[in-house]
DNA sequence: TACCAGAGGAG
DNA sequence: AAATCCTCTGGTA
């Protein structure tokens, strides 16, 4: 390192435009604590130019260099470079741009010269490009030169010294300056709306503490501010005097953020969060918008608990229960609104106390999910933020981009819409599904294949560059015919494999270190990353929009592994056990006669035997053991292990949308049965639970239905009750979008459901229909159980005569 | 009764 | 902005 110089960490990285000509600029903390902002002028965007048939690149490269093809002025050079593509060595003309804004017009231009076949790369935004090509790791080590303006903005020291030189090295989760913030709104009716409605309070959580603005009623720790407007520059003051590195908020990209700024404007204030002083920008997305704070990572929590978590519903307090077990202090929206127009100090403290709830759980659920989110960043190079907004095809992506950029391979484009098309027409056949056997089953072995689709990735070399090669064909053929290169290591199979043998690395690690310890926090977060991208891989093949979609690896991974299960299942079965249920990497199966310890002792020999017949990295692995089990049909069963734990997969008890009465009461079913290995306790909770309903004595929450909007309200064809309600509550003025619950209960009644059903604040329990929740909601399930020992529908209605020949079962 | 759209789950 | 396989419901002809 040079004298005088230090290392950062880099937390953002954008650009901006000085005179027409880009400027990087790369935010982070140094290792002394200040905020910096490293600015680069040097760096241009390019894009490749591949030549077209009967042309060479020389040829290529003369012609967009002569004046004739009036190269745009914005082209500021053009050369050839070498790339490999599809395991061949291609050369292309690599023009590059004086500016970013004139990537789309001069792409067009060039186009049009009939030498250009094809155009490459033109599509990674600019940010990204110069984070791949300078090497520089997002929340990683770069060295700082010395070269240094001050007093430009409010951070510590700008640097001006072009491509930072970077490091293999990381910073802390711990030395980040976090903040969560949560705005809680007086609403007049519905949803709030800015342009009326004003805030009341912020709330406010880092490393600290907790703090509560407000304005206008005192008490409890509020600390009170003059008018809304005094409120809001406060809470700008605090985000730029504490230098904060991450702002956190739930829903704060679609919500609290846009609404600080409307607010602030109507104030006659200008939110200027970002560390350059700019005012907070909303960039609206075709799914969701963006809220942009330059300088400063800004993270909402929501999509990224959306992917990683799956729960009924998504609202902060759910998922503060689900991740810490403890519940939060809530507010209805209208409880709020009367609290803050009373005036007195106790409701304006119940404000404060919900508000720093929401604050504190959206503070814990980050550092749930933050570490894994910083290993994502890690392994795909691409910025916190971004990373935080990302689905699994995209990690992916950027990794492979990533890759192939250090590698010399050419980036495959993104279809065209003629290409994506056809590629939505392309299907092909997926995992293998067992019909189980059916009913409740003893002494139950189950085994996996432990990573199947990335390990047949990584052991048959499977890859768009190793397809068909001319090299050695007779081998590794899949079962759908498709043959892969042995001799070279395919561009997926080779970084894929990599990640695998990581996280075996870190699982062996995370077995030696102490419970509780933070370093089995930090080796946790590294596997749980590893482990949701290469369970990423297979899906990101067969994804029509990848740049990477090869159906015919996607398929012959497909393949394999119904092969490979299909093997482990005849060959169960030639060794003497049951086989009796199947599903794409699983096996579950018994040995007539042998319980307990005597059959997991046949299972690991078993085990042993298969696993050194299986090729590569592929290993069938012990799962666990079951004194019971219950299998309804192909993916919905339940099982017991030994100390009386019961997993329930695909059954109504574990899908949202039945009602609780109907869960509880199959859940109350599979248990009696499990535990006792008879149907008579069960049959009795039935009876019991019918009983409840006629009575009328079922509070209505445990009758609602909730069913989710998967599209907007016009593009439905049928009409299922949930959009029949959700039309009727659009004309009493609800707003009903894509992705809105519809809850409700069923009133008696003749006719559709659907015209029957109605919200739960209408509700009552003198109107729900009996009729329909014994017929549709708790015999069904409860049946789809107790018929295979014999029971029929009127031997569980109560007020019907028992059947006397079932009591002998 | 047969069929379809739609929802939500498994792996 | 990952894939396919699967069951079940309510509505309609």
């Amino acid at each position: 390192m040079k004298p005088g110089s230090r290392t950062g960490f880099v937390h953002e990285v954008d650009y901006i435009s000085e005179d027409g000509n880009p400027v990087i600029r790369v935010f982070g903390r140094t290792e002394d604590d200040n905020s910096f902002v490293s600015l680069c002028t040097e760096f241009k965007p390019y894009f490749y130019c591949l030549p077209g048939p009967g042309y060479s690149s020389k040829q290529l490269l003369k012609r967009i260099l002569s004046p004739e093809v009036s190269m745009p002025a914005h082209v500021i050079e053009a050369s050839l470079e070498k790339k490999m593509r599809l395991g061949d060595e291609i050369t292309l003309v690599r023009v590059t741009l004086d500016s970013p804004r004139e990537v789309r017009s001069s792409r067009s231009l060039l186009r049009q010269i009939p030498a250009v076949e094809e155009i490459f790369e033109k599509d990674i935004l600019f940010k990204r490009r110069f984070i791949i090509d300078t090497g520089i790791n997002p929340l990683g080590a770069v060295v700082l030169g010395n070269k240094t303006v001050t007093n430009r903005w409010p951070v510590d020291i700008v640097y001006e010294n072009g491509v930072p030189e970077c490091r293999e090295e990381y910073l802390h989760a711990s030395d980040l300056r976090v903040l969560a913030l949560d705005i809680e709104v007086a609403c007049r009716a519905g949803l709030p709306n800015p342009q009326l409605d004003p805030i009341i309070m912020i709330g406010l959580a880092d490393s600290k503490g907790t703090r509560i603005l407000s304005y206008g009623r005192s008490g409890g720790d509020i600390e009170i501010c003059e008018s809304e407007g005094d409120m809001i520059r406060r809470f700008s003051t605090i985000v730029r005097e504490g230098d904060y590195d991450l702002l956190l908020g739930y829903n704060s990209d679609s919500f609290d953020l846009p609404y600080l700024r409307t607010r602030a404007r109507k104030n006659g204030l200008r939110l200027c969060l970002g560390r350059d002083l700019s005012e907070l920008t909303y960039q609206p997305g075709s799914v969701m918008g963006r809220s942009i704070i330059r300088g400063r990572i800004n993270i909402d929590l929501y999509p990224p608990v959306r992917r990683m978590l799956n729960l009924p519903t998504y609202k902060l307090s759910e998922v503060y229960s689900h991740l810490s077990g403890r519940e939060k202090e809530e507010l209805e929206v209208g409880e709020i609104r009367d609290l803050w127009s009373s005036g007195r100090e106790e409701d304006a403290v119940s404000i404060a106390r919900y508000c720093a709830s929401d604050v504190e759980a959206t503070m814990y659920i980050a550092m749930e999910v933050l570490p894994t989110l910083i290993e994502l960043s890690k392994h795909t190079k691409q910025l916190l933020a971004d990373v935080a907004r990302m689905g699994q095809s995209q990690m992916v992506e950027w990794l492979l981009i990533r890759e192939a950029h250090g590698r010399g391979e050419l980036v495959p484009n993104k279809p065209t819409r003629t290409e994506l098309s056809r590629r939505r027409r392309e299907t092909y056949e997926g995992g293998y599904v067992l019909e189980p056997r059916k009913g409740l089953q003893e002494n139950i072995v189950a085994l996996d294949f432990r990573s199947l689709y990335p390990t047949i990735i990584v052991t048959h070399n499977v890859d768009i560059s190793t397809l068909d090669c001319d090299c050695c064909p007779e081998d590794n053929v899949s079962p759908t015919g498709h043959h892969f290169c042995r001799r070279q290591e395919g561009f997926i199979p080779s970084i894929l494999g990599r990640l695998v043998d990581r996280r075996k690395e870190i699982k062996v690690e995370l077995a030696e270190v102490d419970p509780g310890s933070p370093e089995l926090t930090r080796l946790n977060a590294m596997q749980s990353a590893l482990k949701i991208l290469s369970n990423s891989f297979y899906g990101y093949s067969g994804y029509p929009q990848a740049r990477w979609y090869s159906k015919e690896s996607a398929e012959s991974v497909a393949a394999w592994g119904r092969e490979y299960i299909k093997m482990a299942i005849a060959e169960a079965e030639a060794e003497g056990f049951q086989v009796i249920y199947s599903d794409t990497d699983s096996v579950f199966m018994t040995i007539q006669g042998a319980v307990g310890t005597e059959l997991v002792v046949r299972a690991m020999e078993f085990l042993r035997r298969i696993n050194s017949s299986l090729p590569g990295d592929i290993e069938l692995e012990y799962q666990g053991f079951s004194p019971r089990g219950f299998f309804v049909s192909k993916k919905r069963y339940a099982l017991i292990s030994e100390d009386g734990r019961i997993t329930t997969k695909g059954l109504e008890v574990v899908r949202r949308d039945w009602s609780r009465i109907a869960k509880e009461t199959q859940r109350s079913v599979l248990r009696s049965i499990l535990e006792d290995g008879d149907p008579s306790r069960a049959a009795e909770e039935v009876r019991q639970a019918i009983r409840r309903v006629s009575e009328r004595s079922v509070p209505v929450e445990d009758l609602v239905i909730s069913t989710r909007m998967t599209k907007t309200l016009q593009s439905y064809d049928a009409d299922a009750p949930h959009v029949a309600l959700a039309k009727r509550l659009k004309e009493s003025g609800e707003e009903i979008r894509k992705g809105s619950n519809i809850e409700y209960v069923v009133r008696k009644g003749s006719g559709r459901v659907g015209d029957r059903a109605q919200s739960v604040s209408e509700a009552r329990k003198k109107d729900y229909d009996i009729d329909y929740y014994i017929e549709n909601q708790i015999l069904p399930p409860s049946m789809r159980i107790l018929s295979s020992f014999g029971y029929r529908e009127e031997d569980l209605r109560y007020y019907k005569t028992k059947q006397s020949t079932l009591d002998g079962f």
